[in-house]
DNA sequence: ACGTTGATTTCGTAA
DNA sequence: TTACGAAGTCAACGT
């Protein structure tokens, strides 16, 4: 779908269209689905996507095609107005409007995109610059230390040499500390390693991760980002 | 949100609102997320969830929040209009306005949802009804087979009285090799049953998993769905 | 209410 | 380009 042209010749951008509609959806694709009649809000994107959605039920809409698709409008059997999307690997969307209460288009330009700031791995990134933060003395020996069952996030040595392995998350979670539990069992088997004691880290840990850790002999570690980041970069700590 | 009062304090439909709106957003969750300021679509649905969608990128929104949560429109402290919408348990979307480009509303009323056709339940129940289709003279002996992992698909018997373990997947995947392999396995331990050979079958098998489940002698079966259906209800025979 | 599993998953990253 | 894993996964289903 190429972006319209002016009646001058000039290139714009393709608006975002919203449409509010009584309309009725079939898809057929890697499935076969249908939508009786009801008023729905039909997006159409600058990308040639379009999105079906119901006044519920978020954020995913009821039905839609994922770009790279072309939109045709046309008359359907009924003689009613038809639009037949359809992407290069032959999925279809038909969607039959009855009658359409408002149909609109807005330039939106270029969106800057989102910026995910303190994932885990920024955290991961910060606590393996700085593992005392973690407990006195620790020092890092690898960053994602691979297992067989996958990397664990920090393995680091404590002031008197022993195995810890460190698992990261923003917020922990009981399933943070199962899944530091079975890289304990793993790390533990190895010779070299063992014994290997676990501390979970995160920025907000929750009490029944924190009794659970407990309970398997893991230490939890609260980490402020805040402060790991000013350390990180010694210019913020001047303002 | 309790649903706006009418003059006469009759109950409304909560309407869908769509605002066009130049806006920066900002989310604290499990993630901390940043939008910069730039024209976006925002949707406020009925059951209280908020959309941020960019002209690109469907189907996802850009940012978002769940129901159930609760938004209060204020100011902020650079004087302009914020919205602050707040889930149970602490999460929350801030949305600063700078410039309102269009803001409408909608009744869309209740929606009567999607209807499914041709999910990996649907195929099973399908080939539960004609093991034929997936190899000559098979036989069902039963449909989620039991064992300690987990249900088998379909426990069949080949023309020799042989049992034959059936995965069945819409896209044939590797995991599914994987899965049938961690079955056939356990279910060859069991003096009664041995020798069990499998059948992979799926709409579509992806190279890998035919080359997968070829080396651990697997057989593969590509389902015709449409056929299948057809089998299923005579009358779409007389057609 | 909670856990498990499938999804037209989408989305990123590393190989 | 493809494969693999995580996601603010979501959503349906069974216990």
């Amino acid at each position: 779908m190429a972006p319209p042209l002016e009646p001058d010749n000039s290139v714009r951008v393709w608006p975002v269209r919203l449409v509010i509609a009584r309309c009725q959806v079939d898809y057929a694709g890697r499935l076969t689905a249908h939508l009786p009649f009801a008023t729905r809000l039909l997006i159409v994107k600058a990308d040639g996507s379009v999105l079906v959605h119901s006044d519920d039920r978020s954020y995913k809409p009821l039905n839609w095609m994922s770009p790279p698709c072309t939109l045709v409008e046309g008359v359907d059997r009924h003689g009613e107005v038809e639009w037949v999307v359809e992407a290069r690997n032959g999925d279809t969307l038909r969607i039959s409007i009855q009658e359409i209460v408002s149909d609109s288009s807005y330039d939106l330009g270029i969106d800057p995109g989102l910026q995910k700031d303190g994932v885990e791995k920024h955290l991961q990134e910060l606590l393996a610059q700085h593992p005392g933060s973690l407990a006195e003395g620790l020092s890092l020996v690898r960053r994602e230390f691979p297992t067989a069952i996958g990397p664990v996030d920090l393995l680091c040595r404590d002031i008197e040499g022993a195995s810890v392995a460190v698992e990261i998350k923003r917020r922990g979670d009981i399933e943070g500390v199962e899944q530091l539990t079975r890289y304990l069992e793993l790390l533990n088997r190895d010779p070299l390693l063992s014994p290997v004691r676990g501390i979970f880290a995160a920025q907000e840990i929750r009490p029944q991760a924190r009794v659970l850790a407990g309970d398997r002999g893991i230490s939890c570690a609260t980490v402020d980002y805040d402060a790991l980041r000013g350390m990180d970069d010694p210019t913020v700590r001047l303002f």
